[in-house]
RNA sequence: GGCGCUAUCGUCUAGGGGUUAGGACGUGAGAUUCUCAAUCUUAAAACCCGGGUUCGAUUCCCGGUAGCGCUACCA
C-alpha cells in the first residue's frame, strides 16, 4: 500500500456506510460529508460501503436513491463495497470468535427475549438485560448437540463478566469514554437465520478494509463498546472513533421520513433548486464551526479548515415548518452561492428549471436573463416565477389598476404609456439610450422617474415587482415592449 | 427502569474564572435605487436550575432538571 504522503505517516482510511432502506437522508448526507472532509483534508482514502445486511428492508430503489443523492452532492469516493457480497467473511469471523470461546449459541426462540418496551413496562425490573437465562452457561457438548439437531440459534458475544473489566476509548469528538463490561449485554453476532448482525458485519468489514477512522452518528457512541469487543475478538486493532452530534427536527426528535416527510430527503433540496455546494456548506455548519465567524464557505475552504476539534457535541436542530420546509439559513446560504456563481454557470443550472416549467427557453435567452434575476432568487426554482414574462408569448392577465402609479390616476398612466409609445420607436434598445430617452420623456411630462417607469414596467412585465426596467427592455426587445405597452394602453382605456 | 451523551439569543454557533458574552440566519426600524431584490446602518434577543471551589463564576466540580441516544436475532 503506497503512501502518497512523503511524511511517512499512515494515510487515513474512512468509510461512509449507509444502509439502503430508504432515500438518502440529510443526516446521512452530513455524515458522508464529514467523512469526505476528513479524508480529503488528510489526503486519505474515502470508502463507500453499502451496509445491506438487512435483507428484509433493503431495496434497489433505495440503492439508486442513495447514489443519486451522493452524486448530486458532488463529492467523490475512492473504493466501493457491498456488504452483502462479503457474507462469507462475516461468517468466518463469527466462526473464529466462537472457536475462541468468545461467543456462544443462544437457542432462545427469537422474540422470546424481553424487548425494550417490556422492560419498560415492568417498572419493577432493575437494570438492563444482559443475557438470556441458561444460554451463556450451556456446555459446549450440549450446544453442539442441539445445533446438530437443527435447533435454530443466535450467536452471542460472551461479554466478560465479573472481571471488573473497563472498556475504553478516546472519541475524536466526545473525548475519553469508558464503560464497565459488566454493563454491556451479550449482543448478537449472528441471527438465527445465519445472517450477520450490523455490529458483526460492520466491524469485520472495518477491520478487513483497514478503516483507520470511523466517523459516524452519535447514536453509535454507546455501541462502540460492543465494537471494541468485536475487534478484540477478531484480534484486530480497533480504529479511531469520532462521533457526530445528531441532526434533529425542530421538536427535538430525530429526523424521520414518517414523521417529517420529504424534508429529510436530499433530493427534495435538489429539486427545489439548492446548489450542492450551498447545501454542503449549510450541513457543515450544523455541528461544526471554523471558529472564525465565517459562514459562507466554498468546498475547498471547508476542506482546508475542517478538523474534528471543530465539531460540536450538542445535537443541532434543522429548522423547518409545514409552510416553509427549508431552514432559513440554508436558503440564505443558497442565495449567497447563487450570487457567487459565474453567470454562465448559473444560467446552465437554471436551464432544467425553465424546461420543466414548459418555457421555450434557449440557452442564449437564459444567459441574457440570468444577470437580471440572479439577485432576486434564493432557490433555482424561484427563477421560473421571477422570469416568466421573458419567455411567455402573451403576458398573464393582470389588473390594469396596477398600471397606475402611486400618486396618479388612469389618465396619467395613459399619458405615460402614450409618450413611451411615441419615444420608443426612435430609441436604440440599449441601456443608456433607454435611460436617457425615458428620463427626458419624464421631464417633458413633469414627472419623476418613479411615476414614469412604473406604468411601463407593469405594461412590459405584467407586474409591479420586476428586474430593473432598462435591462429588462433590452432583453425583451423593441417589438415585444411596444406591443405590450400598446396592449396596456388599451386595457387602461376600458378601465377608465 | 438501567447506562451514556448534551445544555450560550427563536435557530446555527464563537468564547471562556474578571468580556459591553462576539458572529450569522430570521425579525423590527432606517438609508439607498425606477419597483422588487441586493447592499449599508441600526434595534430587540442568550449563558437551564441549585449548591460548592474561588476575591470573583456563564466558564471548573457536584447534584437536579430537561433533551437526545443506547438498552433488538434494525442499522
Amino acid at each position: 500500500m503506497p503512501d502518497p504522503n512523503s511524511s511517512g505517516a499512515p494515510t487515513p482510511r474512512v468509510r461512509f456506510a449507509p444502509s439502503p432502506t430508504g432515500f438518502l437522508h440529510v443526516g446521512s448526507a452530513r455524515t458522508f460529508i464529514f467523512n469526505w472532509l476528513y479524508a480529503r483534508h488528510n489526503h486519505g482514502t474515502m470508502v463507500l460501503r453499502l451496509d445491506d445486511t438487512d435483507v428484509e428492508r433493503n431495496t434497489d430503489a433505495s440503492v439508486q436513491s442513495i447514489f443519486e443523492g451522493l452524486r448530486w452532492l458532488g463529492l467523490d469516493w475512492d473504493e466501493e463495497y457491498k456488504q452483502s457480497e462479503r457474507l462469507d467473511l462475516h461468517r468466518q469471523a463469527a466462526e473464529a470468535i466462537f472457536a475462541k470461546g468468545l461467543a456462544y449459541r443462544d437457542f432462545t426462540p427469537a422474540h422470546a427475549a424481553p424487548t425494550h418496551s417490556e422492560v419498560d413496562d415492568h417498572s419493577s425490573s432493575q437494570g438492563a438485560w444482559l443475557s438470556n437465562p441458561g444460554m451463556r452457561e450451556l456446555s459446549r457438548e450440549e450446544s453442539d448437540r442441539r445445533a446438530a439437531a437443527g435447533e435454530p440459534f443466535a450467536l452471542r458475544y460472551r461479554v466478560p463478566r465479573g472481571e471488573g473489566r473497563i472498556l475504553q476509548f478516546v472519541d475524536g469528538v466526545y473525548g475519553a469514554q469508558s464503560k464497565p463490561a459488566d454493563e454491556v449485554e451479550d449482543f448478537a453476532l449472528l441471527r438465527s437465520d445465519g445472517m450477520p448482525t450490523y455490529h458483526l458485519a460492520s466491524c469485520v468489514d472495518d477491520a478487513d478494509l483497514r478503516i483507520s477512522n470511523i466517523i459516524r452518528g452519535q447514536d453509535h457512541l454507546t455501541n462502540t463498546f460492543k465494537h471494541l469487543l468485536i475487534f478484540e475478538g477478531l484480534g484486530a486493532q480497533p480504529p479511531h472513533f469520532a462521533h457526530l452530534p445528531l441532526l434533529v427536527a425542530p421538536d427535538g426528535a430525530k429526523l424521520s421520513k414518517r414523521k417529517h416527510g420529504p424534508v429529510v430527503s436530499v433530493t427534495t433540496y435538489r429539486d427545489a433548486g439548492f446548489l450542492p455546494q450551498a447545501f454542503v456548506n449549510f450541513l457543515c455548519l450544523l455541528g461544526w464551526s471554523p471558529k472564525n465567524d465565517r459562514e459562507f464557505l466554498t468546498l475547498d475552504e471547508i476542506r482546508d479548515l475542517f478538523t474534528l476539534e471543530g465539531v460540536n457535541r450538542a445535537n443541532a436542530v434543522i429548522n423547518f415548518t409545514d409552510e416553509d420546509p427549508f431552514d432559513a439559513k440554508a436558503v440564505w446560504l443558497n442565495a449567497e452561492h447563487i450570487r457567487a456563481l459565474p453567470v454562465e454557470e448559473l444560467s446552465r443550472d437554471l436551464q432544467p428549471f425553465f424546461e420543466q416549467a414548459g418555457f421555450n427557453a434557449s440557452p442564449e435567452k437564459i444567459l441574457a436573463v440570468t444577470p437580471l434575476i440572479r439577485e432576486r432568487i434564493k432557490l433555482l426554482r424561484d427563477a421560473v416565477a421571477a422570469a416568466d414574462f421573458f419567455f411567455l408569448d402573451k403576458l398573464a392577465p393582470y389588473d390594469p389598476a396596477e398600471l397606475i402609479p402611486q400618486k396618479g390616476d388612469a389618465a396619467l398612466a395613459r399619458r405615460v404609456l402614450q409618450t413611451a409609445l411615441e419615444v420608443l420607436p426612435a430609441t436604440a434598445f440599449d441601456h443608456d439610450s433607454l435611460d436617457k430617452a425615458l428620463r427626458d420623456a419624464a421631464a417633458s411630462l413633469g414627472l419623476k422617474a418613479g411615476p414614469m417607469f412604473q406604468p411601463i414596467r407593469v405594461a412590459v412585465c405584467g407586474r409591479k415587482n420586476a428586474p430593473p426596467l432598462f435591462e429588462t427592455m433590452v432583453v425583451l426587445g423593441r417589438e415585444v415592449c411596444l406591443e405590450r405597452i400598446r396592449q396596456a394602453e388599451q386595457n387602461l382605456q376600458s378601465f377608465a
